[in-house]
DNA sequence: CTCAAGTTGAAATATTTCTGTCATTACGTC
DNA sequence: GACGTAATGACAGAAATATTTCAACTTGAG
């Protein structure tokens, strides 16, 4: 029942009749393009009736053509790795809330997914080495991004100097953006507090400050005003938009960084330790990972 | 006349109107999403009317939405939109880290399948009722996390009255826990911070407070001083641990916390909605989800 | 050959998506 | 502030896309 489309097209090769196999095989042959097609599209070029496509996909245990194509774009499907059982569980159990929870976490999934795919476009690798390189970086976000904003701009203070987090309560952000010259922002932002950030933005491009947006999909001004906008998924489900991808779009960012700082960042953390290791009790870098 | 989408989008972006930038946008942070979209179904996300989404795609060159489409399945070969094949990609590259974030990425995903799992238990059921019922909750992170608590605080505000972020600079919580008789505490933490949150939630015990824990994997005192104990996974071939995922649990909680408390929460939201759109500009409650 | 079961397409219907018209609103100019 | 232009959304109609119904067809077992 919860198949990837693939697998459940090979099935209807075998076992289909004559026409459930002629669009199987055409499917299979088009994945890619199947996003463009239209239930009555295929059904010309296969040269069987709109009526048969369409019970074709129920056959495969979709809704109608629209629901399979709507599953091919987070078709995760043919990565029976991980999660395969326990995935399945929560995908199968239909109890109430459940359903939507686990179809939430599809959504989730493929915006992670997303978050790691922006991280090798060049826009990201711009992003990387300007926030390895610049004399200082500023971190702002608004409400519930302020707080994502802060766990950014920690861990960036791990691994080099002169991160400070943007406090922004008086709108007075001018000042601070002028004092160095040679600067880099990053802003962490959703639509529903765009003001003060696209105020931000605007006046650190005036100030020749280039900046990074971190945003969801339905910023409308990002790209006016940021050099590199990374937008993340926010929709899952939810009562309403989740930016928590943000964060692990802030991992990543954070590692690309020490992996561009290389060596430099190793004083930096031994003194780090140290400084922390009196506070916390620990010693050694801060759960620093071996590397395997 | 024969340009690429993106360049069109581009020049959209400067010289088009507020509904064609707020469109562009859209499109440009997307791309790969497009072929599912529909003309009424990107009015929907950017809000807009449909007629609008036509007549952008029209002072784009194109004669149609539907025209757009068919020009973006040459335009861009190299956007695979389906997920199985950028998952592929990104495992396929051998490129000197790209392997390294490939697998990474699956095993934040594998962390991200077990978030979703801890929100399938009876503690997890536990912690959302409480949470939803004491008068009071505290939050409270170290370091990093404290950008969490902060995250999660801020939103559970929304939902409900009397939640507090603990500050915790001078480690005098004692007092602010003592305050109220019918208060819970949750605490974000995670391994290389362990002291004070240990003794944070030790103290809040002893003085009959509930505590709820989300920590990561490695935590080795949690159980014996919180109520529930949450630990996400943390390594994900970076450099160092990423607590990333806390922000997805952060939402799963709110999610689930709104929903326990129903109807109730309604009242609230449209209250702050109005305080907010004053703020902002916005009306509407923040972006709450529209059922579909 | 006959019948039953399953499969298919044509036509009718329903639904979704798109376009055109028009009144309203926003914006810049004077 | 008044004016004209441009932009926008609501609405309605048109086109497309999808679904249902039903009769015709195919197939294979007896």
């Amino acid at each position: 029942m919860n198949q990837p489309l693939k697998i459940r097209l090979d099935n209807a090769l075998n076992k289909g009749s004559k026409a459930d196999r002629k669009i199987a095989n055409f499917m299979m042959s088009g994945l890619s393009e199947l996003p463009f097609e239209t239930a009555s599209s295929i059904a010309k070029k296969v040269e069987v009736s709109e009526a048969t496509v369409g019970r074709f996909c129920r056959s495969l245990g979709y809704t109608s053509f629209k629901n399979l194509k709507d599953h091919l774009k987070n078709d995760i499907g043919d990565h029976p790795w991980l999660m395969s059982d326990r995935l399945r569980e929560l995908q199968g159990n239909e109890i109430a809330g459940d359903a939507a929870l686990a179809s939430g976490m599809e959504l989730e999934i493929a915006g992670l997914v997303s978050v790691y795919e922006l991280a090798r476009t060049p826009e990201w690798r711009r992003a990387v080495k300007r926030l390895a390189t610049r004399d200082c970086v500023h971190v702002a976000g608004f409400q519930t991004e302020r707080g994502i904003a802060q766990y950014f701009a920690n861990q960036l203070q791990y691994i080099r100097d002169r991160v400070t987090l943007l406090d922004l309560a008086g709108g007075n952000f001018i000042e601070t953006l002028a004092t160095d010259q040679d600067a880099c922002l990053v802003i962490f932002e959703a639509r529903r507090y765009s003001r003060l950030a696209k105020l931000l933005a605007q006046e650190a491009r005036a100030a020749g400050i280039p900046v990074t947006l971190v945003t969801d999909v339905f910023c409308d001004w990002g790209h006016a005003v940021a050099d590199e906008v990374f937008a993340v998924r926010t929709q899952f489900h939810q009562f309403w938009d989740s930016t928590a991808l943000m964060a692990s779009l802030s991992n990543l960012l954070i590692h690309g960084v020490f992996t561009e700082l290389g060596p430099e960042v190793d004083n930096r953390l031994d003194k780090i330790a140290r400084l922390y290791g009196r506070f916390t009790g620990h010693v050694g870098a801060p759960q620093a990972q071996v590397e395997n």
